[in-house]
Parts: C-alpha cells; structure tokens; sequence
DNA sequence: AAGGGGGTATTCAAATGTGAATAGCTCGTT
DNA sequence: AACGAGCTATTCACATTTGAATACCCCCTT
C-alpha cells in the first residue's frame, strides 16, 4: 500500500515539472520530493516520470492516472472545506470551484494571490457536482454553458472558450488535418459522459462514423494522451490544449463550438477585499489574455 | 495542513471504535494509532472522539465528516484501482462497489474473505458513479432500485432494504412517534439530492409542508446526526439504523417503502473461486440475516 | 476487596524520514 | 574548450516517527 500523501506530490510534481519548484510548492524540500515520488512509484510498480535534464516529464501512465489523482485532492479538500464550517474557521477561506482543467489555468493567478494575501486559504471544490454558490457551498467560481442566476450571485461573462482539433506535437504535417474539411480522413478519438454531449464531440461522432473506428476515452485525461501518444486527433478546449506541450492544434478554434463561460462570486462574499480582489484578477486576467479562453484566432 | 493518511487513520477508528482494532486494521501499532488521531484533532481544532474506557465513541463532527472521509478513501481506492488496470496486475484484486452504507454492513464479511483469502486484495469504488459491470470497472457490487440487465452480468436479487423513522436512542417515549400516523407532529429532517426522490422522503416533505419547519440536510450523514442529537426525526435505511448505537427505529418498517436490492457480478469474474465465493457469502450473509436488509418486522 | 480483561495513554530505544550541502548530468553561451 | 545555469540524485548529520513494553484506568466477576 502506498501512502495518500505522495499522491499530493504526484500532483505537484506532475503540475510544477520539477523537483525543486514541487518542494516549494507542498512546502518541503527538494530531495524528499525525489524520494516520495520514487517511493510512489516503487509501490505502484509504474514509471510515472521521465527524468531529464530540464526537468521530470509526465509518462502515459501519469496522464492516465491525473484525473484520478485529482479527485483525491478534491475529495480531502472538501473534507478540510467540511471541517473549517465545523470550526466557525471559515472566516479566511476562500472556496473556489472551477470547470475540470480551469485549476491549472488558474495556477498563476491563484500563487500570486496567495503571496499577496498570505494569511487567506483557497480551497478548490471539486467541480463534477454542482456547488451552490448561492447557498455559500462555495465563493468564487467558474461555470460553463448555463448563464448562473439569481441575486445571491455576482456574474461576469469571460471571453468563450474555443474549442478546436489537436494532434500530437511529434507528429508530422501531413500526419494531421489542416481544416475542419480534413478531419473527417484521420483517426479519431471520442469522450464518453457529459462532454460527448459538447457539440464538437457530437460532430466528432458523426464523422466518425464514416471514418475508421475511433479509439473512445471515459474522460478528458485518457483523451489527452491518445492526442499525445499520435494514436488520433480529437478536440480539445484550448483553455487546456494550448498550454501543453505535448499536443499541437491542427488550425484555429471553430468558432460555432465555442462556449459560453462565466465567472461567478457570492454577492455576499465581495464584500470581503481579498475576494474582490481575486474575483477582479481572475476577470481581468481572462480579458487580457482572451487568448487563454478563445486560443489564437486568425 | 494535516496528513491526508489521517483520513485514513479517522476512518478505521470510526470503524473499529478501539484503538487497538483500528491499528491492526490499518497495520500499524495502537500507539501510532493514538498519536496520528491526536494529531489530526490538533490540526483540525476539532474532537472527533471521545475516549471512553469501552473505546472511543465519534462525536458528533465525527459523524458529519465521515462522508467526505469516504470519498477521499474512494478516490484513492479508484486511483489504485486505475493503477492495477495500467499495471495488468489486477489478476487477483476484486473490485467492489456498494450503495453508500452498505459498505460497512459488508465488513464483517470482508474481513472475513481477507482472512480466508489472504492472497486476494479487495477494493472498494465509489457508488455515487454508476460503475458498469460489464464493461469490468468493477467486478462484484450492490445496487439499488433498477433491476441491472445485460449477459455480462449474474443478478441475485436480495430480501427488500426497509425503511422507517428513527429517532435519537436518548428521546423518552413520548418525545418521538409510535406509528406512521403520528409522524406529522414531530420536526422531521429531510435530505435534498438524489435520495430525495425515494417514495418514503417524499411522503416526509409532504407530512412537513403542514407541520414544523424541517430541518435540510445534504446527505445521509448529517440526516443521521440530526436524528442522534435528538433536533429531528426522519427516516433511514434500516440497514443503516438498525446498527447504529445513537438511534432507534420508531415502530416496524413500512413495507411499500421497501427498496429492491441486487448482488450482481460480471459473468467472467465468477470463475474465480474466490470471487464466487465472496459472492455466495454475500448473498448467503443476507438471506440468513434477512433483518439486516428488511428490519425487524412484527 | 482482590483479580482479570478490556480499554487509552506514555515511555524510550530503534528505525525511518528529513534537509543543507553537494555531486553529477546536460545543455546553451562565451 | 571552458563556463555557468538548471536540473536530478546522493550524502550524512539530525529530527521525527515508530513499536514493544508498560503504566494506568474503568468495570465486571469472584
């Protein structure tokens, strides 16, 4: 059996890509983390990173394992989210639920506001089930698709999130589409569950069923790495394909599959500066960079 | 921040209710046992028991985190179970997947098929996502209502899940009802989410728009300690009252609130002495032990 | 009243995990 | 070719955590 905690650096290691920034980040050093990350993958009998000079990089397994790795974290921040309205503690704590990927997105935002407001705590939600903001289940948020209600609630539009085909970045140029007219020629994979029902997915579908048979993923993480491993092309939100290295879009966002994302906060909440003030950086952080959401556009 | 692995240590101290138990379960010595829950309850600011010369008996913030605690169990059992899967060592680990508290009717079972098959691990996955059976995300598991269809999969169905009203074990006689027409005059506690849709909730949001303002709550554990503190009644499986110290059922279950249960197993598993015979003690444990499902009944 | 069995909590030597320093590696630059 | 920046891995003294033994407490039985 393997210790709970090494999944926490897993996760640091699998965000930050070296030892040394993942001690920082979970507060340690930098030869326990090489330590705990070995020992995790002694107990695992896996190779979750492969060592190289510029840093550790994530092997498939590890892009396998993320999506399970998270829910854990998500699930003992809800335990800690539990306790602090146990302990009345929850004066200085901000409960954040972002849509899936959005949580790295906002990795540099939320450091900075950390270091700004040391003596805040940000807790991330896990954001499958629906949080209530307006029952103070959660603070801030960011939310897809439906347009949240109601006058407990604070609501920005955010620029769309655009969505478009991604390859492998090792595969070469005509080993992938040029146009939303070519994809139908490549092999395909597709998301199972709530994503499928997306648009893109479901003109994904449609295609596939005239193409060869499509490789069929249970969540974006597996998703991710039959894109990475050049076994298919698929679509990807760019919020999440445009940051990794590993996976290239095939030409810009299709803007008929953008979709609609809002940034959400408790009236009651804003009254509080540190709030504000995170609620007015992620806003503003999004409007600067639309990029992030909508990906580079012609 | 505490150490996820307390989670774990919390959860087999609740379980067990003696230190000593608790260590042997997890495999470490009682004292590590006693210092990790110190700990914890040191960086929680929270009791989680009270020491008692029987053992240690949850508090009441206890019993409202235990179902976080279990969700990050499952999470980690989910994320070992995708190691197995990556790894193709799961050859001999069962998987396993319970409706909600079943899990803990089941233990004295498992412990029992640990003992007399040391050489199989057993795992337990989350229930709140429906596992499909055919597809082998599980292997054997209990669920609820819809009878499951499919040639993959081998359906025993179990003696009927009963329901009634509970009420706190230290309520006099005349502080909780004697039979389902006297329910309306109490405070009831109701719970919002899925289990709200059962016939038996929706009787008690009826009785409850004409009497007392209910007490909400978001899931079975806090529904649970609104019972055992005595603020409410309400009804609960009798699997779950039945066995529990803090509350009493208040009369007999009522029958057309029964639940349908089924033990299924993949087809393909059940070649596999142990897993049929884990299968065979389960179905065997419930049909000689009907009361555990159905309750007590005149 | 004495004794025994069940529990929690404490002690102390031994095992384990930790961090500062550093070795050793691969790059791009001079 | 030498250098320095940036990384992973190792070393070793030190701090923490662990478990066997045991103290201690409560309660039931004799």
């Amino acid at each position: 059996m393997f210790a709970w905690d090494d999944i926490a650096v897993f996760l640091a290691l699998y965000r930050e890509r070296t030892t040394g920034r993942a001690a920082t980040a979970l507060g340690c050093s930098q030869p326990t983390v090489v330590r705990r990350i070995a020992a995790l993958e002694q107990a695992l009998g896996l190779i979750l990173f492969d060592r190289t000079p510029t840093g550790l990089v994530p092997t498939d397994a590890a892009h396998r394992l993320l999506a399970r790795a998270e829910r854990v974290e998500r699930a003992a921040c809800e335990f800690t989210a539990e306790v602090d309205q146990l302990t009345g503690s929850g004066l200085d704590i901000l409960k954040l639920t972002f849509i899936d990927h959005f949580e790295r997105l906002l990795l540099p935002v939320l450091r900075e506001f950390r270091t700004r407001w040391p003596g805040v705590q940000t807790q991330l939600l896990a954001s499958d089930r629906i949080y209530d903001l307006a029952r103070g289940e959660a603070d801030i948020g960011i939310r897809g698709r439906l347009r949240p209600a109601g006058d407990e609630v604070v609501v920005r539009q955010l620029p769309p999130n655009g969505w478009t085909i991604y390859a492998s970045s090792s595969s070469k140029p005509d080993e992938h589409p040029h146009s939303p007219a070519e994809v139908a020629d490549y092999r395909l994979a597709l998301i199972e569950g709530a994503p499928s029902k997306l648009p893109v997915y479901q003109w994904l579908e449609r295609l596939a069923a005239n193409g060869p048979t499509p490789i069929r993923c249970t969540n974006y993480g597996a998703l991710r790495s039959a894109i990475a491993s050049g076994a298919a092309v698929s679509a990807l939100p760019c919020s999440a394909g445009d940051g990794d290295p590993d996976v290239v879009p095939c030409f810009p966002p299709i803007e008929e599959f953008d979709v609609e994302i809002f940034l959400v906060a408790r009236r009651a909440i804003l009254r509080r500066p540190p709030a504000r003030d995170l609620f007015d950086t992620i806003e503003n952080y999004f409007r600067t960079n639309p990029a992030l959401l909508t990906g580079e556009r012609g």
